[in-house]
DNA sequence: GAAGTGTGTCGAAGCGCTTCGACTGCTTCG
DNA sequence: CGAAGCAGTCGAAGCGCTTCGACACACTTC
């Protein structure tokens, strides 16, 4: 294993010398600088991670918290853990990656024990028992997602309530008056997550606002579940002519049974999908979807947290406000009888 | 912040006892023990990570390297890092999450600064890159696939060639003659995955032996694309009666289609998948299938790594043994006219 | 020409921990 | 009864790095 000493003595100059080349906290000549530079390749020199760390109190880690559960948009959490180490990358972090088995622990232990220097914390609920801890420490954080109580923290997550009211519109628009939404499994709900509410809320405030009629039924994914959810709904709500689907393993199953049943999309009922652009555009019929945009929060999550390291930037909600892309599931409401 | 000597001051201890007594390596009589313990817990002490990784040369850290790409088996790849996680936790050990976009030089990073103990790669290649970097590094490593040459390394796989070589089985043995084989995306073939070469190989050696003729397409997920493959396939080959899924995107689309064109599954064809079991329950038609056991994998990687770093252990090649479950879409052959 | 101002380099201290050898009392045994 | 062995503890060295202050030297500035 090659150490800076050893850098040192190859290129002929100071172990603080070599420091100060890599870090570059100090001005070095240009000659010294690619006489050291020259040596680290020779060498094939790496900097000992737990030395620097030791020495800076800065680790150059980002810890990640993702959920254990896999209930409901694995993709999308995929994707955001994807975005944020490589954006992590790009500001010379790495990233640590937590799982919520531990829960407010893993926060101890990582703020405690100097691991990490910061921390993203996803599938927040709306009273998360990590929140106390989170705005405890003096480590930076910033949230994928919003609890109730925001003082404090930085948050970065899709605006759902006007999710929830531009899906709604889209179907207002298009003349539809009786609306039924079609959730995350119950457990999601049960377990208050921010964005399922929230987007509910957004929804049903706007169809007050409009004079729509709302029927939310949270549903586990698969056709089963599917099936018994829509004859449901058809059974309180027989001039139902708009769905809201937020929840990819229903997307499917509510279109095949929509056509099973004779009744034409977008001809007789229309949908709006709040889903990855992917399961929209896969579909069997092209969906009308408002995007969850991963890879946005993802980097937008490390973007905040790498400025409050650097000093820069402060305490902050991030909505990012979604777009609705109409495809081929949803059009005008069929006329009354 | 605490530091081990201000948990011994406060035990009335040196700080070498504090740390065997965290360690366990030497005795430590019971009583000192308890107050060593009472001091840690009352002071809230976490051990300094960089301290400790210098001073030992053990991060305590895997290094977890999964693929940048999301065109296949997104679900199986959160599941096998969410098991490497918790299992690394139960272990001691922390996960790092590296993406394959820097490629092997990550290889060369995270050994040459020994920011983690060990190594697990995913997504690997037929003739990898990152081999023969793995090989030559005293850090152990663990595959999570199967490269072409395997001397001096650890692997966990499924065994893709048995699992191709079982769904055609099932089929041959319900009398199916004709075999359509519908695979990944053609930039997954490209680019010598393992997995899916390998299992195409297991099925067309045993259709050899068995005189079954096999019909394999790449295919992209969804529905556009699944209908022309398969428009294509019963193009050349009217007579498939047996179809083997690789590519979970193409599952429903696949099943659409079929009942689109009045084909009855699984009375006119027959559908074994090779997708997670979640795929495989929630379709439209319960899908006899193999699963592939991303848990297993996470599990077993990280045991042998964890085997490796205390010196138990050696390389070696683990392959999981498929198992094709039976469900209802999957019978026998119809009778030729 | 003395004082001030940068610029480039070095030496040494120290980050918080692990670990080795040494020491102290005991017990045990020939 | 002295030597040997062991359990339990301590002190000190050192892991590889960062960083602070000091210093040497070359310039400007009055």
């Amino acid at each position: 294993m090659v150490t800076l000493a050893e850098v040192a003595q190859h290129a002929g100059v100071s172990a603080s010398t070599v420091s100060y080349v890599l870090s570059g906290k100090r001005s070095i000549s240009a000659s010294t600088r690619q006489r050291v530079e020259q040596s680290i390749r020779e060498l094939g020199y790496h900097p000992n991670a737990g030395a620097r760390a030791l020495a800076s109190s800065r680790s150059n880690i980002i810890a990640l918290m993702i959920p254990l559960r896999t209930d409901m948009y694995v993709p999308v959490m995929m994707e955001i853990a994807i975005a944020v180490a490589t954006t992590a990358r790009t500001h010379g972090y790495d990233v640590l990656l937590l799982t919520g088995e531990e829960g407010p622990d893993a926060v101890r232990r990582v703020t405690g024990s100097g691991l990490a220097d910061a921390m993203i914390v996803m599938d927040v609920e709306l009273q998360d028992e990590r929140l106390p801890l989170l705005r405890g420490t003096g480590q930076p954080s910033v949230l994928i997602g919003l609890p109730a109580d925001t003082t404090g923290l930085t948050c970065v997550d899709l605006d759902w309530g006007a999710t929830g009211a531009l899906c709604l519109e889209h179907l207002a628009v298009l003349g539809h008056r009786d609306i039924a939404v079609i959730g995350e499994a119950p457990a999601v709900y049960e377990r208050h997550t921010g964005f399922a509410e929230r987007t509910l809320d957004g929804l049903r405030s706007r169809a007050r606002e409009l004079g729509l009629k709302v029927l939310h039924r949270p549903c586990e994914g698969g056709y089963d579940a599917m099936a018994a959810t829509l004859a449901r709904i058809f059974d309180e709500r027989p001039g139902t002519t708009g769905f809201v689907v937020q929840n990819e393993s229903a997307v499917e199953p509510l279109l095949a049974l929509l056509r099973q049943q004779g009744r034409a999309v977008p001809e007789d009922v229309s949908v709006v999908a709040i889903c990855p652009e992917q399961v929209a555009v896969q579909a069997s019929v092209r969906l009308t979807s408002v995007a969850v945009p991963a890879q946005e929060m993802g980097r937008r999550a490390v973007e905040h947290l790498v400025a409050k390291l650097d000093g820069r930037g402060r305490d902050e909600v991030v909505l990012l406000a979604p777009e609705l892309t109409v495809r081929a599931s949803s059009g005008p409401a069929p006329s009354a009888p």
